[in-house]
RNA sequence: GGGCGGGUAGCUCAGGUGGCUAGAGCGACAGCCUUACAAGCUGUAGGUCACAGGUUCAAGUCCUGUCCCGCCUACCA
């Protein structure tokens, strides 16, 4: 007897099958190859992250895709690595110095980076570990990471490229600044979040009158660096004080009184004071009338020497009281109304982000952007689902300037070095030799790029840019990239527009943005929010099987999928249910094993059961494979789920245990077969299983696959070859017979040990030849029966149960045990039913309009369905009117 | 303010270009330890497809409007 137990236990499977796979080297792509090229480069996840259910559902996704191409046949490439992450990491590290009581600027930068690297060596093989967990089939030999050494190289060469071409620039200018961080931000690293706040009314006072111009703030704080009031030119009720000069409160300094468009007129009190350094619009009108520009922040938020003396040095909340209090005590403030406003906050840290003046390099991104707009326009560029196109224009059509300087450290230092002499500005790939004015003495500045810039580069910096490879010949454009929507400007664009800048091509074909998990209430999971599903206990509990299963089950078009418990406990059994089919078909190989050399040829005698699993079967592959070309993993989990479960354990593997019993194995061997295609068709879902069941089937003789293959995971994707309309007719009518007597059992209670005779009656008689050969042998295997009797007419037998399907009528006499009342009912429901539906198919028959511009086929149909439906109609009012003649209750 | 997505069974969701009697999983109810699986098997119940109009022979599906929910986006101090 084969040693399996009844219960799939995945633990004792899983890391086995790993081993194997690796140690075959299955993942490995070859650089060159006669075959046809197949790439995805991974979202490179956080070195210091541990797995988290969007990478789950994202890697589960793309080893779905890649484990398919494999078997299909493509030279696939799976590049993995991992992310230095800039800030994220840097922010993660310095909590934990702070809990060792130092701090990254105690440590001073060398040794902080330093640090850095040592926990890098640490933690970065806890992620890839992970990842193996979940049966990623990386190609591990090729593992890169974003500050690598390559990286490097290609992060300096992108550089020096786009500066030589004027992308890359220096300038002084308005961006987000982190206090907290103390660094500049992008925008789409500064996240809006609506905040209760207050309007400040405040008096300014006009010099030389007794006019006093009343101002509303949200930040009365920054009136401290004031350089001007400014109203509306046309506003009627400020016309007389344009021109003059207002006292600014608190701070004893007098500033004039502009007027600019930009007021709206309508807001507050029309009157707006001017903070050219720590407000965006403020900043504008300042150029526009050369406007002083006063910084009163210190790059970490504190009040420096630019206002006046009391609050140097306080924080910005505790200036904002001080202020308001000041104000209040000095009879400035008028009053204080409460506003709820949307305040800038940044994305990793938190902290409210301050607009700040400061040198910064920049990339300009419009070339680019409108170079990615016609890429994705002449079709170089797909994304899916399509309405992330849209998403995607308008994107690149309202990009800005991107800073991707940041005054941090762990990172790529810009290769950019200025003479210490003249100070000219060189930027280069290694520290130059002599500046032009003959000094030699150079010092590289001192930020790091925004983290995006270089993962930007990861679809080539990974395939070894800028040499050029191989690597980048065969795989370069890849063809797909997955990831969630979420990071489609932070990341995706951004490769799309460097991939145009280094390598002139866009770096994928394909775009697929996945939803993102979202737990009941529809809130996104995050660690943060502590609604998320740890992938790693999920796994344990129910096997990557099981969740990678469900992970693909939920992934359905929706920007957020939810992911219930239910749903992966679903995953389990269906992981048990195969499990248990394949131990059923294993223990009776051993009985009556597979003939060696044997295959179960097509004949005309073969066994209707075995043409109809096969048709199914290759309409399940076709299937299955649309899906995937369609990226729809839902679709294939289900479509795969139904037919192994109730097309293949439901009905086939009964069909096969009578054939059994009767001595007939071919039944099993294609059981066997069509299990061992099943579980190609299955293994891009769950890598584990199936190869665990496809390698016990190889070892009890199946093997309709070349004997190279020596794993299910290169294995050759299964081809639909068998398909069979007639053996689905014939097999439908005969499941259909079968369903209405375990109908009629079960409603009226016959007990499952009680043998039933059963009476059918057709006129059409080529259904009851079909009956006729098929019924007796099988529905012994799905109910208990005595006899069968088919006609083309015959009386209904006394004290009967009876279902009607079409013209065809099945009755069951159930003399001592049928409660005609049961029956009357159940009768009657159908008898309701079916009038409603004729009372619906005759009323759009009726209608001549239909009749005339419907299509014909759609007509015959709805003429064959009326047809069907008159007769049953009439059949089951017959036996009403019968059972109420003979007793039976009538209580509808 | 603008845009996008959604509202289908108690719950979570499917329903490519309009056309079988609107489906699945989970849950519920009833009955079964039937020799692969009780993590199973069999049967049953449960839906005005958010609402109101419209187009059409035909609408869950297309159009318009309304109401909810979610998200993205915008400089209203």
């Amino acid at each position: 007897m084969t040693n399996l137990p009844k219960i799939y236990a995945p633990q004792e499977i899983e890391g086995k099958w790993y081993q194997f796979w690796q140690k075959n080297d299955y993942f490995h792509a070859a650089a060159t190859s006669e075959k046809q090229a197949y790439a995805i480069v991974i979202p490179p996840p956080n070195i210091t992250g541990s797995l988290h259910i969007g990478h789950a559902l994202d890697n589960t996704l793309q080893d779905c895709l890649i484990r398919w191409r494999r078997m299909q046949g493509y030279n696939t490439l799976w590049m993995p690595g991992t992310d230095h992450a800039g800030i994220m990491t840097e922010l993660i590290m310095e909590r934990k110095l702070a809990d060792e009581g130092t701090s990254r600027i105690a440590l001073g930068r060398e040794k902080f980076v330093e640090r850095m690297w040592q926990w890098k060596e640490e933690t970065s093989d806890y992620i890839t570990s992970q990842l193996q967990q979940l049966g990623c089939s990386c190609d591990w030999e090729r593992e890169r990471f974003t500050y690598d050494e390559g990286s490097c190289k290609a992060v300096n060469t992108a550089f020096v490229k786009l500066y030589n071409q004027g992308l890359i620039y220096r300038d002084t200018y308005m961006a987000n600044w982190c206090p907290n961080c103390v660094t500049v931000l992008s925008n789409l690293e500064v996240e809006p979040i609506e905040v209760d706040g207050n309007f400040y009314h405040i008096r300014y006072p006009v010099k030389e009158s007794d006019v006093v111009l009343e101002i509303a703030t949200t930040r009365p704080e920054t009136m401290l660096g004031d350089t001007a009031v400014a109203v509306h030119p046309d506003d009627e009720r400020y016309q007389h004080v344009i021109g003059k000069t207002a006292r600014l409160p608190l701070c004893d300094r007098e500033i004039p009184i502009i007027a600019d468009a930009y007021v709206d007129r309508e807001f507050g009190t029309g009157a707006l004071k001017v903070t050219p350094a720590h407000d965006p619009n403020d900043y504008e009108i300042g150029l526009r009338h050369e406007l002083e520009q006063r910084t009163i922040f210190t790059q970490d938020g504190h009040i420096n020497e630019a206002a006046p003396e009391k609050y140097v040095g306080l924080s910005r909340w505790n200036c904002r009281k001080q202020v308001v209090e000041d104000l209040e005590n000095l009879d400035y403030l008028v009053k204080i109304v409460p506003h709820r406003h949307a305040v800038g906050h940044h994305d990793r840290c938190g902290t409210v982000v301050e607009p700040a003046i400061s040198p910064q390099w920049f990339m300009n991104v419009r070339p680019l952007a409108q170079r990615a707009i016609e890429a994705s326009q002449k079709g170089e560029v797909r994304f899916i689902p399509e309405r992330e196109t849209d998403r995607f224009y308008h994107w690149m059509e309202i990009i800005e300037p991107w800073p991707i300087s940041r005054q941090r450290w762990w990172g790529h230092r810009l290769p950019i070095w200025y003479c210490n002499a003249c100070d000219a500005v060189v930027a280069a790939m290694e520290t130059p030799q002599q500046c032009k004015c003959g000094a030699s003495d150079f010092r590289q500045d001192e930020d790091v790029l925004d983290t995006w810039f270089s993962s930007g580069l990861w679809p080539f910096s990974t395939m070894g840019w800028p040499e050029e490879t191989e690597e980048l010949k065969t795989f370069y454009p890849t063809s797909v990239l997955v990831s969630g929507w979420d990071i489609l400007f932070f990341w995706v664009s951004r490769m799309i527009m460097l991939g145009l800048g280094c390598m002139d091509k866009v770096p994928f074909q394909t775009v697929y943005l996945h939803g993102l998990v979202a737990d009941e209430k529809g809130q996104k999971m995050s660690k943060s929010k502590g609604n998320s599903i740890d992938p790693l206990e999920t796994i344990d509990t129910y096997g990557t099987d099981a969740f990678r299963f469900a992970l693909a089950n939920a992934s359905t078009p929706n920007p957020y999928v939810s992911l219930p418990e239910s749903q992966i406990e679903s995953g389990r059994r269906f992981a048990n249910k195969i499990w248990n089919a394949a131990r059923f078909i294993l223990m009776n190989l051993e009985k009556h094993p597979i003939p060696a050399g044997v295959k179960v040829v097509k004949t005309e005698q073969e066994p209707l059961e075995i043409t109809w699993i096969r048709s199914r079967l290759s309409h399940t592959i076709k299937t299955t494979t649309e899906a995937l070309e369609n990226f729809r993993f839902y679709e294939a989990a289900q479509t795969l789920y139904a037919f192994l479960w109730h097309e293949f354990c439901d009905w086939y593997l009964e069909f096969a245990k009578q054939r059994i019993a009767q001595e007939k194995p071919e039944a099993l061997w294609v059981a066997a077969d069509v299990l061992e295609q099943t579980m190609r068709l299955l293994h891009p879902l769950m890598p584990f299983l199936t190869e665990e069941i496809w390698q016990q089937l190889l070892l009890n003789g199946t093997g309709t696959t070349s004997q190279a293959d020596t794993s299910v995971t290169i294995a050759a994707w299964p081809e639909p070859k068998d398909e069979n309309s007639t053996a689905e007719t014939t097999m439908a009518t005969l499941m259909e017979v079968i369903e209405s007597i375990r109908s009629i059992r079960g409603e009226l209670n016959v007990p499952i040990g009680a043998s039933v005779e059963v009476h059918i009656q057709s006129p059409n008689s080529e259904v009851r030849e079909r009956l006729e050969t098929y019924l007796a042998q099988y529905l012994p295997a799905f109910t208990r029966v005595a006899g069968i009797t088919i006609a083309e007419s015959l009386q209904k037998p006394p004290a009967s149960a009876e279902a009607v399907i079409g013209e065809l009528a099945i009755y069951i006499p159930l003399a001592d045990v049928i409660d005609l009342d049961a029956e009357h009912a159940r009768l009657s429901k159908r008898h309701q039913q079916a009038t409603k539906d004729v009372v619906s198919a005759q009323k759009t028959l009726d209608n001549p309009n239909f009749v005339q511009r419907a299509p014909e086929k759609v007509v015959a149909q709805k003429k064959a369905q009326l047809q069907r439906l008159l007769i049953e109609q009439e059949k089951l009012a017959r036996s009403l009117a019968m059972l109420t003649e003979s007793g039976g209750e009538n209580d509808d």
